[in-house]
DNA sequence: ATGACTAAACCTTTTAGA
């Protein structure tokens, strides 16, 4: 089975790209970021004219993400339980592992921005990572095949940016941003795009300025997190730069993990 | 160079993103 993520960055705009990428790339779950709109706006009907059940997490201007999945989704949560938060940023549900028994717990998640370092927004960041990582570790005691996938907004290491250097202790490269995304990994959940060879500077977001894509001046900040039980299945994970290259593309590509599973 | 580009909203200007 094949799933995905991708930050759209406005659903509105993106929904034809989406559905495309869809057509052209039949995964079986789809984890969405950045829809920009309510739920009473979200676009049911084009997914489910496309063969797609849709789950849906939204907010007005900013934020909101969704699930876009062949099989419907079960148990469905709406953000971080036990971490109070007015924003729409992580939505969860099971899916059937493959045609097996088991089930598979999926947690698409748009990670705050953080802004800068020592701001409000870097202090929300941080307790939201808290919060995010206490619940994980109790899910995984129960859900032993779980994927976390979404735009993190945390860059490993240095590998991940083009400019290691003038990113130094800024946001996205910060040591306590990545501190937590260790942290995470800690837990029993492995990077899926390092289990494999990749092209070197592979990067899943680029600025709209400045000819970032066509410099690849990008970074990797979007990431599929697999828990140690789905490791031994995985068998590929790319990034998909191919809607970048659309005439009115969103700043990310999309990341795809692939598994066998019975 | 508190810039550039894109999107949304309280829309000719601000906020946020990363």
């Amino acid at each position: 089975m094949k799933l995905a993520t991708w930050n759209v960055n406005s659903l509105t705009v993106r929904l034809p790209q989406v559905l495309d990428w869809l057509a052209a790339n039949p995964v079986d779950v789809l984890a969405l970021q950045e829809l920009k709109l309510t739920d009473d706006k979200f676009p049911h009907a084009a997914f489910a004219q496309a063969g797609y059940n849709a789950q849906c997490f939204g907010q007005k201007t900013y934020n909101g993400v969704a699930l876009i999945s062949r099989a419907p989704a079960a148990d469905v949560v709406k953000n971080i339980p036990g971490f109070d938060d007015d924003m729409a940023r992580v939505l969860s549900a099971t899916y059937p592992l493959g045609a097996s028994a088991q089930t598979l717990l999926v947690v698409g998640a748009y990670f705050p921005n953080g802004q800068e370092p020592g701001s409000d927004k870097f202090e929300y960041k941080m307790a939201w990572l808290d919060g995010l990582r206490a619940w994980l570790r109790s899910e995984l005691q129960t859900h032993p095949n779980l994927v976390l996938m979404g735009d993190f907004n945390i860059t490993f290491d240095d590998a991940d940016t083009w400019d290691p250097e003038g990113m130094r202790d800024q946001i996205h490269c910060t040591d306590e941003e990545r501190y937590h995304l260790q942290a995470l990994t800690a837990l029993g959940l492995t990077d899926a795009h390092r289990l494999f060879t990749q092209p070197p500077k592979s990067y899943s977001w680029w600025d709209y300025r400045d000819m970032a894509f066509r410099r690849n001046h990008g970074m990797r900040i979007d990431h599929i997190l697999i828990s140690n039980a789905l490791k031994a299945h995985a068998s590929a994970c790319w990034i998909d730069k191919t809607p970048r290259k659309n005439e009115r593309p969103s700043d990310h590509a999309p990341v795809v993990v692939e598994l066998l599973v019975q």
